[in-house]
DNA sequence: TATGAATGAGGTTTCATTCAT
DNA sequence: CATGAATGAAACCTCATTCAT
């Protein structure tokens, strides 16, 4: 009687209309920054009343969290399943950094949003979305560690600094090299110049 | 006695009480950011009438210009006489993540600020502002970029790749280990990790 | 039963909300002037609360103008109608006299704004509005001074002044004597006065 | 010992002053209106410190009425002197329109300060000095109006209307005429305009 | 006496949120 | 459920006025 995936229309009607708010909300978001945008403008956008989105999102910060979940999720996702792709270290991190790309470079309305989450020193947020929020990107952090480690451990890396500094450092690069990219696509290639950049890092890194 | 600065009393008393409000900002917007301290709040930190902040400053974003302004000048100036110490280039770029290090640690306050201006995500402000506090943050990748030019051209460094992009490179790295240390003082000290990186990054970049 | 407008309720609803607030402006406004009156005092005599004067208009200059438009075309309608009634142009002026008086007693609310509208010398408003108002009320002055032109043509009145100016003249005259009324009503009626006046001032103007 | 004025070189320098603080806040003030005008503004078109406006003058309502109040005396002794010079009363009502036009033609900066003032629509201030203010305009009303009650008495003028009236009647007429020409000079000439509407008014005011 | 830095009440406007329909 | 009119706290900013020097 119903469907494939056990929702009712009615379910399924809400699950649309969840999307669309977050949509609509990341585009305004990443463009104009979370107190630059208001509630009415996100619904306005999304073509639902103000009511609506408060049916949805409790609040304006659920939202945005809301949001940003769901995209750092997707990001990670994508970054973790990189990492999980059989291969040595080496390669592992050339997935990360070229799967990071992809996805982000693929989702521009949100790079911003990103970085500024991953580096930023978001001080937009109330302190407790922050915190989350860091935690979120920390996960990415703390599996790149352990390539990191497991390269160590199999004598592939050389132990010159702790694992999780390596991942910072990598992390800090991909992000710096997205953000040119973004401000000017033509004249900042992401790929070439980080691929040279983690040429320079690895040589160094890497054992023989 | 004193060096008199050809100031009249008032005069300088003008200047001190900018300088009080100037503090008092610098302290609430790295903390809390740009939209989450209103004026009042300022204010009161700098214990001024309202009416007295727009006497120094003609709204709220020219405050938040002039404070950042001043902060990058002071980084900026302490940067680029680090990169006119005298010595080879590789020294030069020590000098570099040294000093930075220095005066952004005794500046704890403005570090965020700092690093979420070199990192250019502010979706917090005006296009014209951010623009221009971009500019501002540039003049150091710029002046980074010509000593690692200095030394292809002296056969120094390698030709790995474009300057920019390595100036690029060590911001971000610096950045992000500041950051680290931000987070927990004890548990991220910033030299022995950035020294660390910038071993494992120049020694591939330094010719034998 | 009642004609329904074509509207929902809702729009019913707005349309009256509109109106009790513009009523509110109307008395403040001509009894204490544009800059004495706050959109808060506003918003307290139409007991609404201050954000719904901005869902009816964007600003308080807005509200303002929306306030005068409405009024002076009530007025000008009512005038003009009356320039229309058939008769030789001399019963068309005594008409408008008459009809004017009628409208404006009946309105001593805004008798003041009219008043200082036209003739005044508005150093109130921006000057895009003063210029709007002042065209608005110019269209009077326009349709009467055709009515004397018709009337010289016609031969029934002397060529002795261009038409523009005669109607300026008893535009004048007319709000003079308004004023006078609104003054002190008993003392000084104004029909009374102001048809003397009119014979004054046509038995001279009239041929024969 | 002292001067011709029994007045101290002190004295004399501080009516000085006092002149100057009117004459800058009489060219602001008329042509933007008392609201849109600040202390600080006339203070810094007078050339004083914002303190010593307040010691000639003790806040911003009593500068604009001393301001108002010379200025309407200084028109009021023109044309009641003007009403003074010898002639009948025909000649009398002919040297007030033109003297009155000599002298408000002459200070184009407060004619329209004076028309405002005598149409009485002045809801920018308050209630207490739109009073006085009014009163002071009233004065010139009462003087024009005892010449056409002896006018009357004399039997060169009808007894139409009473006198007070009459005087209201052509104050507006020529203060019509008067911001006809200030609107443009060029194409609406006070003295030809008005001396025709006087024209045809008095041939039916005047005996034979 | 003249100065002008400082004051703070109060103005206009925005926007997250609620709730009757 | 969805709607959107209404709410009102709170933001930015102005300006008449005071007072120590």
């Amino acid at each position: 009687m119903m469907q494939e995936n056990s929702l009712t229309r009615r379910g399924r009607e809400r699950l649309n209309h969840r999307r669309q708010i977050l949509d609509a909300a990341v585009k305004l978001f990443s463009e104009f920054g979370y107190h630059n945008v208001s509630m009415h403008r996100i619904a306005k956008k999304a073509e639902f009343a103000i009511g609506t989105m408060y049916k949805f999102f409790s609040n304006k910060e659920a939202l945005y969290r809301a949001m940003i979940m769901e995209f750092a999720e997707k990001v990670n996702a994508a970054i973790i399943e990189a990492l999980e792709i059989p291969g040595d270290e080496t390669e592992k991190i050339r997935n990360y950094v070229k799967i990071k790309g992809d996805v982000l470079i693929r989702n521009t309305t949100v790079l911003r949003l990103y970085v500024s989450g991953t580096q930023g020193a978001g001080m937009d947020l109330t302190a407790g979305l922050n915190e989350e929020i860091g935690q979120m990107y920390d996960q990415v952090l703390i599996r790149l560690a352990q390539v990191f480690e497991t390269g160590i451990k199999e004598k592939r890396f050389k132990p010159l600094l702790a694992p999780y500094y390596l991942a910072v450092a990598i992390e800090s690069l991909t992000n710096a090299f997205l953000l040119l990219w973004l401000k000017d696509p033509q004249q900042h290639p992401y790929m070439d110049n980080v691929e040279t950049i983690m040429e320079i890092f690895f040589n160094n890194v890497r054992t023989a």
